[in-house]
DNA sequence: CTGTTAGCGCTTTCAG
DNA sequence: CTGAAAGCGCTAACAG
């Protein structure tokens, strides 16, 4: 119970005086400081987070959104989230949506009731009507940052890769391994990302290959349940194809145990290629091919975006792309070999 | 900008009723309640969380302390918390530790400085010194739950399996499979969890097999790399193990990497065990032995059990253990073969 | 460098 | 069922 009025009693100086020992200790002659400090640490004192953030009107809090926690590119750039949140003096609420637009509902409207300062979005929804913390300004930018599944062009800030780009690198890779009939499996419906990455493997196809074919797209949902169970259709199908492009490393992985089950030889009958590059891509047998995104990059960026904008309200809104690569291992063959 | 006196004065009332409308509706008059919401709604009013907060003395979060949100054990533990916290009205603030003291220490003060209702630890750590809430009775429990590697016995409300005992029935399986020298690969040290799991894996040892040998005993700490790192060492050893038991899955998946490049076939050549039934132990080649930890019951319970303490503070504190069971796949070997 | 003072927006007695 | 009013603990002008 004890509180500012307390400590300013025992040091003998004013509330003001305890206040700016602990916001601005300089502004504090050196002695004043010691006093104050004596007699906080007597009486057990710590500032009230919750009176601080009420009379600051802030909440030193961001709430990041993720469709699935448990999803390890998730996870990895959360962390790099945290990081760069924590080493600025921000906290992060975690809101695991599971993609249910309610659940998103709700958590967006934390910046309505001012118990977040900013929040990120690193599923695919785009919010059409964001509660912004009460100012008047329209000018000013909502501190949102829509991050890896922002639609082009973004009404938001946001954080990506060029999908597009790396979907077409890994099917041009793997149309010079010598696959001709390469198929997709694709993420969640409705998601930028997966329109991305299908473009770019369309586009190598029609460039590069043989020419898209429709019958060669398989749906998908980033689960590795997803994968294995895709595998169980590409391989019902009259004509197999000779390569697999999961659009991530989680259905890869699914989809090597369907194709081991099945005892399909990878790579030898069948090519595959993951994306993200999770920490177990480097694990499974054979070692996966895919695109490796900067996670920690992406997390870092897109929170040192978001804080910027709630600090400094005349940064600009920007769209950041940062750089993918793709990682050939394994699985999609040994050069030399067809 | 518009608060609660903008809405009563909208809607004719007081400023208490319009609290009273959005915090217990029963106890007004439909007549009037219908008033409200409709002033409220024009006005676009959202209740302040931080002045609601300050006032009542509650931030409504809880802190979830994990030594690393990568690791697919406690990204699933913290998804059940997180949807546990939500059903109840609270959120989850994120507190990624790396392992870190003051990390640790920071999170904690949450606590203190009121920030956050309640305290879960997944990590080792134990704290010493707890700023508790701010109240004068010495007898109310500390809103702080250790979940998972809480020591015997605990100071604190906990959560957890019987390490000792699941790792009892991995070892007793390795045996029973016919395996003679049984190497350990242990989580990280001063863990309890991990001397729980040595002391199981011991007392298999000398009561069913050839006795415990320390020689059979590899560091480690829960990643990937210490998996690939502990199997190089075994295998310089002079005389090979014919088993090892991993303390985690993830150094599981890493050793199966590590024994593959190395030549060595499993299970014929060397049974392999994990620990936690992550996602990804049924994706392995072979298909990983485990032991299955109730996740999402860990982190409901544990988030049921710290959200009573803070709303009850009658609430006697708990250790729950709850019960964990062997998966048996194919790393440690088909029936009947040896 | 320090003190005085006015609230921030809400909840919660206590009366009526 | 509703209103009046006190005040939570702190910060930030402003004045000295």
């Amino acid at each position: 119970m004890t509180n500012i009025k307390t400590v300013s009693e025992l040091a003998g100086v004013s509330v003001a005086t305890v206040s700016r020992t602990f916001q601005f200790p300089e502004k504090v002659a050196p002695s004043t400081r010691e006093k104050v400090l004596a007699a906080a640490e007597r009486a057990r004192y710590r500032p009230d987070g919750l009176a601080r953030n009420f009379r600051t009107r802030r909440s030193n809090a961001i709430m990041v959104m993720v469709p699935n926690i448990s999803n390890p590119f998730f996870s990895e750039v959360l962390r790099a989230m945290q990081e760069t949140a924590f080493d600025r003096g921000y906290s992060v609420l975690l809101g695991d949506t599971q993609g249910d637009p309610e659940r998103e509902r709700t958590y967006l409207d934390f910046l309505g009731t001012r118990q977040a300062d900013g929040v990120i979005q690193l599923g695919a929804h785009v919010p059409t009507t964001l509660p912004f913390p009460r100012t008047d300004d329209e000018n000013v930018a909502a501190p949102f940052v829509h991050v890896c599944e922002a639609p082009t062009p973004s009404p938001f800030p946001s954080v990506r890769i060029n999908n597009e780009a790396a979907a077409f690198a890994v099917t041009q890779h793997l149309i010079a391994m010598g696959r001709h009939r390469i198929a997709a499996v694709l993420g969640p419906k409705n998601s930028p990302l997966t329109a991305d990455r299908l473009a770019g493997w369309k586009r190598a196809l029609e460039e590069l290959g043989a020419g898209s074919d429709d019958s060669l797209i398989y749906e998908g949902d980033f689960t590795l349940q997803a994968g294995q169970d895709a595998v169980a259709r590409i391989l019902a199908a009259a004509a197999h194809p000779d390569a697999i492009f999961f659009f991530n490393d989680e259905m890869a992985i699914g989809g090597l145990q369907g194709l081991k089950e099945a005892g399909i030889a990878v790579p030898d009958d069948m090519a595959v290629a993951g994306f993200d590059d999770i920490a177990f891509a480097r694990f499974t047998e054979p070692a996966l091919t895919t695109v490796r995104q900067p996670k920690k990059q992406i997390g870092e960026a897109a929170m040192t975006m978001l804080i910027d904008l709630i600090e400094d309200k005349n940064t600009p809104p920007q769209n950041t792309v940062l750089d993918a690569s793709l990682v050939i291992r394994t699985s999609t063959g040994q050069a030399g070999k067809p």
